[in-house]
DNA sequence: TCACACGGACTACATTTGTAGAACAACAAC
DNA sequence: GTTGTTGTTCTACAAATGTAGTCCGTGTGA
């Protein structure tokens, strides 16, 4: 799992889908980092198996090895499964009293979860 | 929130509701922390005011001062706006594609959001 | 009253994380 | 061919995190 300094930089590979280092920064905010410290998190990032690149001349363009879905589903199964191990309804309590998730996103996770229970 | 070594003792606390230093030990699993690690940890919990305590005699009776589901809660939404903030739907397309939850955890999961939906 | 269990305060230190400077290479434009 | 841009590697260092030792006080049972 990526940092979360990591996971800034991991943000913005998703949405460029592949880049070089140069759009990288130009996708951060102001104050933007130093250079090397996007290329420092890049390393660390490509060690982890996160991110890969291809080489062109003498650069790297970088991409995602992890798509954003099957990154957070790994992070929620993760907390799930660590808070709520052995209790599904502890986990059912939580959207019950305390998830504050917007309408849109509730009827998207329902309609969602519906597909996925119908599939198992 | 809380780091991962802090996480790990507020399970404990969340699993025993409140206790003293040496409950809080005996649920370690063996190789337990050493006892100034608990305290360090627990110092540092308590002064980010998620950990609390009652003085009695000369010991503290630590207590949590946030819910399991409010804290898993408050984690969920900050992972679900900081990587979906404007898209439901890929918030959607996860529980389709790689959320890999178990059945009754789906199905809880489907009960509770339905039963949210119709409080709103 | 003495050994001991319990636990708090203070201190220390290794590891991980966040951030970046210095030095150097390739290329592009003038 | 000199200058600027882009990008890499190496190195460094401060802050956060994980772990624990030492010291000291209070209470407790023999």
């Amino acid at each position: 799992m990526l940092t979360s300094a990591e996971e800034r930089v991991m943000k913005h590979l998703w949405a460029l889908e592949s880049c070089f280092m140069k759009d990288l920064l130009d996708a951060f905010p102001d104050p933007k980092p130093a250079k090397t410290t996007v290329a420092t998190l890049l390393r660390r990032m490509v060690d982890k198996e996160l991110v890969g690149y291809r080489t062109y001349g003498n650069s790297r363009e970088y991409f995602p090895r992890i798509t954003k879905a099957a990154y957070f589903g790994q992070r929620l199964r993760g907390m799930v499964t660590d808070f709520f191990a052995d209790s599904p309804t502890e986990l059912a309590s939580l959207f019950a009293e305390d998830a504050r998730l917007t309408p849109e996103q509730l009827r998207e996770l329902q309609r969602m979860v519906g597909k996925k229970l119908e599939e198992e």
